[in-house]
DNA sequence: ATGTCCGAACGTTTCGGA
């Protein structure tokens, strides 16, 4: 079982990347996150295409939205709303064989890292803050994965020092991650196959003129697991190269490999 | 390091959000 997770900042705009991704790797099922469009819009027919022909979609006007598609049959568990304000920013599913798959778009947090001064980086806060209490009632093997916003370690980061102040990298959130990690025992299966302190990003800004030069990256997007099903992860990669095809997303596809 | 990109709006350009 592959299971992939992409921002795909506009599942429309960037379709013809997403075909050339299943293509090119094949995954079982793949969670998209920033899909940007309400779902009677959803763009079903490129993915039946490619044989994902059980697909959930949980999407708003212009931001935000989740989506998972897939090869093998799921059933939906349910669409949480964390901060109680109608963005739609997760689904979850459970696998053929029982394993809870949870899809998540963690809010940025706007540019500020005060509460006081940008709401949105309280709300950020907030919504990791009960993300973790729902963690700690979770019972069973589970996926948790997605864009969490956040890269909890300095080589995480292309300057630890140079983002401490940044929104993303803050002590305050690496350490609200590290709660909500703990609130299940998730096992960070990314790291658990490229260990730190090896580089490991999965998003570059626009913003660069160069960003393959400059590699100015951060690893925002995190796949983790309950540790009965991160025993089975085989295998565990990043599609960097997907930055440079034609109308790139600013982040990259995460896989892992399941033996089930 | 204030740069780029998306979707929406009575729009042929500006804006919020990221």
């Amino acid at each position: 079982m592959k299971i992939a997770s992409w921002n795909i900042n506009s599942v429309r705009f960037r379709i013809g990347i997403v075909e050339q991704f299943l293509r090119e790797q094949a995954p079982d099922i793949l969670c998209l996150q920033e899909t940007k469009v309400i779902d009677p819009d959803f763009p079903h027919a490129p993915f039946e295409a490619l044989g994902y022909r059980h697909n959930f979609i949980n999407g708003q006007r212009m931001h935000h939205g989740v989506a998972i598609l897939s090869k093998v049959p799921l059933v939906e568990d349910d669409r949480l709303d964390w901060q109680a304000n109608g963005e739609a920013r997760h689904l979850g599913v459970r696998l053929p064989n029982g394993v809870r798959l949870e899809n998540v778009y963690v809010p940025a947090g706007g540019d500020i890292p005060d509460r006081e001064l940008n709401p949105k980086f309280g709300q950020k806060l907030d919504f990791i803050e009960r993300m973790t209490r729902w963690s700690e009632s979770l019972r069973g093997p589970a996926i948790l994965t997605g864009d969490f916003n956040i890269a909890p370690l300095e080589c995480d980061v292309w300057n630890h020092k140079a983002l401490l102040d940044v929104v993303s990298h803050t002590p305050v959130e690496v350490a609200a991650l590290g709660g909500l990690q703990a609130a299940h025992g998730w096992v960070d299966l990314g790291r658990s196959f490229i260990a730190a302190p090896e580089r490991y990003y999965t998003w570059w800004s626009y913003r660069a003129k160069d960003w393959e030069a400059s590699d100015r990256g951060r690893r925002l997007d995190h796949m983790w697991a309950s540790p009965e099903v991160a025993r089975a992860a085989t295998a565990h990669r990043v599609h960097e190269p997907c930055r440079s095809w034609i109308k790139p997303s600013d982040h990259v596809p995460i896989v892992t490999e399941f033996d089930f």
